[in-house]
RNA sequence: GCCGCGGUGGCGGAACUGGUAUACGCACAGGACUUAAAAUCCUGGGCUCGUAAGAGAUUGAGGGUUCGAUUCCCUCCCGCGGCACCA
């Protein structure tokens, strides 16, 4: 076995002392930025799952290096945050201290595993030098309107007592302690991220990122397309504006909703006004969770009296407070119709509003379609569903001439209803009388077919009316109706799948069973006057178009909330005065430091206002007494720029160097955990717009290509968690296999961007394979190992793996980039055993492949051969296509697609002798013999096809 | 409910543009070395039938396109993630 310890700690101090991997931003060879998201250093340590992700950029930074790239490869401490000051109360020791600690362990740890980090460059988003420019920065989006104070409802965690974004509020709890949030009227800071809402969405387009995490971005931003349409209130000025993504179904509304909050409550003169109070007011003391997640019944209060006109056909509606509607999404107002949206129909069917269907489906009948040359019909038509729950069947009629399968149908007589014309039906047809009506399946069907037994094309109107069999009790059947129609009790599961003629059946089962009253689909409009017979589509734009309604977008995305009742925070740089008003902290007196003499215990209260040299100031404008922001940032605003910090991360002039960013950034690519996808992602991307637009960077995204590592599971396929017991800690790996072997092992486990489980038995492999490679030297050393490698095998197996091993790393593929070593590394072997002695070109190059994943091996080896520079900056291999090639090649000879054999061929041979030699083989004739050969494919150096009949 | 990703041996996983499914590794079995064990090396099967040669089945299920489908199309099932009284 090699010696891991001695090696690994050797080639450590080397890199260390040698500062090889110090970037110098004045070379001039092409640049690259390969980022990490930068950890947060907890007081627990490194979890297995960060090296992952280090591992693979530090493959991916040695591999361009060698490549002549000029590689900033960075890291540094997500440091400030509510997870280290609990930590510090529980100990009872200050946040400064334990996180310096946790620093400190980080970093040992990261540095024990041999990456390539210009630790030069390592920042610390809780140091003064780095939350100055955090400081900056606020500021900087102060002054362009960006930052704002605003008296809001708010997320408040109890537990954590602060504020918190919408972001960190995961199903109505808290992100950190689970516990549920509730909401509170404060003035709090904002950073208007909403500003930026469709630029977040459309520059997803452009960028080279996992789906999940584009898709996670545009659901949470929540793009909704509609129109505002107004309505006014009856003997008023008041004009309420609703915002719809159905202005189609304008002609449906039965009433216009108002949430709780809307401002225009308090302007009517209701005359149940103390009842409307007391429904406002019971609402304002449910949290978010009860009003919609547990919330079982719509509830509401009609304003009496009050009546809206609806802009479409001037009818007045009723309008009424429900807590179903939303303050804070779109206008706070709803049109409510019932017929096309589920929430609407269940408030209806309460409160007895009426139920106008407007949007008619409609179906084209696919085994019997219009034909063109046809004249149409359009006919009022039912259709009786009639279930015999004692046996389980359906009611079906046989029609004779054709021998189809249809359910009791009848056309509806002037005069008559849907359901009279269905009884009247089903007794002249079945002659059954005694059934129970269940339900009217929603509004009517459009359905176009050609109708076989009038030869003539049909439109038919179909309302659907369901039944139970109450009794066999029947009347006779006409001679004429029996010549017509056979009538057939049918299965249930025949009834749904057998050719029904019915194209219509799909939508009353449906129905029948959904719990979806509402038809939310398209199709062409009905009961709307002029519209009448438009789609959806068309309708939409038209009525919007006769209203005067805007087309419009609404956004679920909120502004971002920064303001944080907590102390181990960037101090937010603003000071109040009373003559002044709110009055930024002038940059030259950055930065406002946190200041360390405080109880930094949470009361709900900010920690620094108990702080009286840092709360009570004077005004930087008029020198009046003054009092400064007591509130810090959200962590997540520290780390929207880190990657902008890297490029001069000792810059006392500014945030960044410009230039240096601009040579730089943006970021390659950047890999972390998926967790962050709507927090720091989208908060990065929205300060780098930012910044754009304000002109200190010329780029809009700050990550080109971005991966997610995978979340390593325990060794029983569940996520890690020291209440499971299942947590491995990487110190104990690496003390016992190696860092090398550690690296190469997570590498190897799959692809870098799955969750695969920990398993410590399968570390022994990786541990074997630097074993093996560690041994091909010694015995290659035991021999006088001559320049050139002369073995045809050796040289064909090295520069496959070249090829390969450089296209995987290109496409971070490193599982199977490690696999291709082992294939290359077996078959040197196999060699050396035969008695071969491996050539230096060959060693080298494989010590050069195998470096930027066991790098510490890897140098001692290249040290070994009898190299005196180190490894890292060596030139990356090239190969040689000539030497690729395989003398020979197996062909798979198949017969009607089945390999029956295979042939061993010189690469060389031609389609027509390789068909010759497969013809003449035994196994073949075996197989075609007696049958006529169609014909034969070939896929040159792959396979031979023989097709027979 | 809507959107996204996925489902391949006992396990982690591989398979280019539709072309020999199960590479590589783990585990397992047999053998060599050893007084013995560990380590190492060699060999092997992978599901069913068969002593074997071999045959058949097989990439979540069912269907389709094709000479040929893990790969393309349709329907369905299951798992993971996101959104969800969002008008």
């Amino acid at each position: 076995m090699y010696p891991h310890k001695d090696i690994e700690k050797k080639w450590q101090e080397f890199w260390k002392n040698n500062q090889t991997f110090r970037t110098d931003d004045s070379d001039n060879k092409e640049k690259r930025y390969i980022l990490d998201m930068f950890p947060y250093p907890s007081a627990d340590g490194l979890h297995v799952g960060h090296p992952e992700g280090y591992t693979a950029t530090d493959i991916y930074s040695r591999y361009l290096r060698m490549k002549g790239y000029n590689v900033l490869h960075p890291m540094g401490w997500d440091a400030f945050g509510l997870p280290a000051e609990n930590f510090a109360i529980k100990k009872g020791i200050h946040p400064q201290e334990t996180t310096q600690a946790s620093i400190a362990n980080f970093r040992r740890q990261i540095q024990s595993l041999g990456f390539s980090y210009d630790w030069d460059r390592e920042i610390d988003t809780s140091s003064p030098e780095y939350y100055k420019w955090t400081q900056w920065l606020f500021l900087e989006l102060y002054k362009k309107g960006l930052a704002y104070k605003a008296k809001a409802p708010v997320n408040w965690c109890e537990h954590c007592q602060t504020v918190l974004a919408n972001e960190q509020v995961i199903n109505g709890t808290c992100e950190r302690c689970k516990n549920p949030v509730i909401q509170k009227l404060l003035e709090q800071w904002f950073f208007k991220v909403t500003e930026y809402a469709d630029e977040l969405i459309s520059g997803l387009d452009n960028l080279d990122w996992p789906e999940s995490i584009k898709t996670t971005q545009r659901n949470w931003i929540g793009k909704s397309d509609g129109a505002t349409i107004t309505f006014s209130i009856k003997n008023t000025s008041v004009e309420i504006p609703v915002f719809t993504t159905r202005p189609d179904t304008l002609f449906g509304v039965s009433a216009l909703m108002l949430a709780p909050e809307h401002p225009a409550l308090t302007e009517f003169n209701i005359k149940n006004r103390d009842e409307v109070n007391a429904y406002i007011e019971t609402s304002k003391h449910k949290t978010n969770l009860e009003r919609t997640f547990l919330s079982k019944e719509k509830t509401g209060v009609c304003l009496d009296d009050i009546k809206a006109i609806n802009p479409a056909n001037s009818q007045e509606i009723p309008v009424f407070v429900a807590d179903y509607v939303l303050g804070s999404y779109g206008t706070g107002a709803v049109m409510s119709v019932p017929a096309h949206d589920q929430r609407d129909w269940e408030f209806a069917k309460k409160y007895n509003l009426p139920i106008v269907d407007v949007v008619m489906p409609t179906v084209t009948d696919q085994t019997n379609p219009p034909r063109e040359d046809k004249q149409i019909k359009i006919r009022n038509v039912v259709h009786a569903i009639v279930y015999d729950p004692r046996n389980k069947k359906y009611l079906t009629l046989r029609g004779k001439p054709f021998n189809w399968n249809t359910v009791v149908i009848g056309g509806i007589e002037e005069g008559e209803t849907a359901l009279e014309a269905a009884l009247r039906e089903l007794k002249e047809e079945t002659g059954y009388i005694d059934v129970k009506y269940i339900k009217t399946l929603g509004g009517p069907i459009q359905a176009h077919f050609f109708a076989k037994h009038k030869d003539e094309n049909r439109i038919a109107n179909t309302t659907g009316i369901y039944f139970e069999l109450a009794s066999d009790e029947r009347v006779p059947v006409s001679e004429e109706e029996q010549a017509k129609n056979d009538v057939l009790w049918t299965d249930e599961k025949d009834f749904t799948t057998k050719e029904m003629v019915n194209s219509e059946l799909p939508f009353w089962l449906e129905r029948m069973h959904s719990t979806n009253d509402a038809y939310s689909g398209e199709g062409i409009l009905i009961n709307s006057e002029e519209f009448d017979g438009t789609t959806t589509k068309e309708a939409s734009s038209a009525i919007t178009q006769k209203v005067n309604g805007k087309i419009t977008s609404t956004y679920r995305l909120r502004d971002w909330l920064v303001s944080r009742q907590r102390y181990w925070g960037a101090p937010i740089p603003i000071i109040y005065c009373e003559t002044c008003g709110t009055v930024p902290v002038p940059e030259i007196d950055l930065p406002v430091l946190l200041p360390t003499d405080v109880d930094f215990r949470p009361t709900g209260e900010s920690p620094l206002v108990r702080s009286k040299t840092f709360h009570d100031v004077k005004c930087p404008q008029c020198d009046s007494p003054a009092r400064r922001e007591s509130d810090t940032m959200d962590t997540f605003v520290c780390s929207s720029w880190y990657y902008l910090r890297y490029v001069s991360p000792h810059n006392n002039d500014s945030a960044f160097d410009q230039s240096e960013a601009k040579s730089w950034l943006p970021v390659d690519i950047c890999v972390g955990g998926a967790e962050h996808a709507v927090l720091h992602l989208m908060y990065a991307r929205f300060i780098t717009k930012a910044l754009k637009d304000m002109g200190y960077v010329q780029f809009d995204e700050p990550f080109i290509k971005l991966r997610n590592q995978g979340m390593i599971l325990g060794e029983d396929g569940e996520k890690m968690s020291k209440s499971r017991g299942n947590v491995i800690n990487p110190d104990i790996i690496i003390n016992e296999y190696g860092a090398d072997t550690f690296r190469l092992y997570e590498m190897f486990m799959g692809p870098l961007g799955d969750a695969k489980p920990w398993n410590t038995q399968s570390i022994a492999g990786s541990q074997r394979f630097l074993d093996k490679v560690w041994s091909l030297y010694q015995t290659a050393l035991e021999s006088n190992i001559p320049e050139k490698e002369t073995n045809s095998e050796s040289l064909k197996n090295i520069h496959k793996a070249i090829k390969k091993i450089t296209a995987d790393i290109e496409t971070m593929s490193f599982n199977t980039a490690i696999s291709t070593m082992m294939i290359c590394v077996n078959a040197l072997q196999k060699e050396q055993t035969a008695g071969h002695t491996l050539g230096r070109d060959t060693l080298e190059s494989f010590t050069k492949l195998l470096s930027p994943f066991a790098p510490h091996i890897a140098e001692e080896l290249w040290e070994i051969l009898g190299n005196k520079e180190g490894i890292s900056f060596t030139p990356w291999p090239a190969f040689d296509e000539t030497l690729i090639r395989d003398e020979m090649i197996t062909i798979a000879v198949q017969i009607n697609g089945k390999t029956r054999t295979q042939l061993s061929v010189s690469h060389d041979l031609s389609e027509e002798e390789i068909q010759t030699l497969a013809f003449g083989d035994t196994n073949v004739k075996k197989w075609i013999e007696g049958r006529e050969t169609q014909k034969v494919i070939y896929i040159p150096a792959r396979l031979l096809n023989i097709v027979t009949k």
